[in-house]
DNA sequence: TGAGTGATTGACT
DNA sequence: GTCAATCACTCAT
């Protein structure tokens, strides 16, 4: 799977619709990504913006590398890494459309509504089995890769969300009218053209 | 060494 | 609508 990761906002405009893999010892399972952010070193609410630490390190690895962290006590996020290595940007991943093991997925979640299984940051890391143990790892040689998807023309960004600094920026992506977004439009949303 | 914070979620009022 | 859960990290003693 070819993707130019090489600037997270344009990434995760891109990333919007290809499909998330996950290999584990449990099974397959696989959604495609129907919402994203976008954080870079010179963005406020980005683990970067106060630069390199243990915590952020893989932030600031090469493309393709995914960092995931964990916060509010019990959770955790996943970060497809962006850029040339070295500079810390990323896309996080907010929210999938299940298509393969969800069985899987609402074995993980102990939920059994389709809906409410990845659509989340928290949400669609606990369906897919993904956690501290992926930090680091790369989407060209782990056991998460990217597939091709779905192609979409109906992508809308807007002001990212649960975050307390720079909130005027666009730089959330997702898919216009789909039911596995985390939150849908509100009056900010702005379409992109094509 | 300890307080404050957070790219969240789910339960409860 | 509010709020607790709970931990890695940062920053200030």
């Amino acid at each position: 799977m070819e993707i130019d990761l090489s600037d997270a906002v344009a990434a995760a405009r891109l990333l919007i619709g290809k499909k998330l893999v996950h290999d584990s010892l449990e099974g397959r399972t696989a959604g495609y990504i129907v919402e994203t952010e976008a954080y870079t070193m010179d963005d406020p609410a980005s683990h970067t913006f106060c630069g390199k630490t243990p915590r952020n390190a893989p932030m600031f690895g090469p493309a393709g590398t995914i960092y995931v962290y964990f916060t509010y006590g019990m959770h955790y996020c996943m970060n497809i890494v962006c850029g040339p290595e070295g500079y810390g940007q990323a896309v996080l991943i907010r929210a999938l459309q299940p298509v393969e093991g969800i069985r899987l997925m609402q074995k993980r979640r102990s939920v059994s509504d389709p809906l409410r299984l990845t659509n989340g940051p928290g949400k669609l890391t606990q369906a897919m089995g993904i956690h501290s143990k992926h930090n680091n790892t790369n989407i060209s040689s782990g056991p998460i890769r990217l597939e091709k998807g779905i192609s979409t023309s109906k992508i809308l960004s807007s002001a990212r969300i649960g975050i307390t600094r720079a909130t005027e920026l666009p730089w959330r992506f997702y898919i216009k009218d789909n039911a596995f977004v985390s939150k849908q439009a509100s009056s900010r949303t702005i379409i992109q053209p094509e």
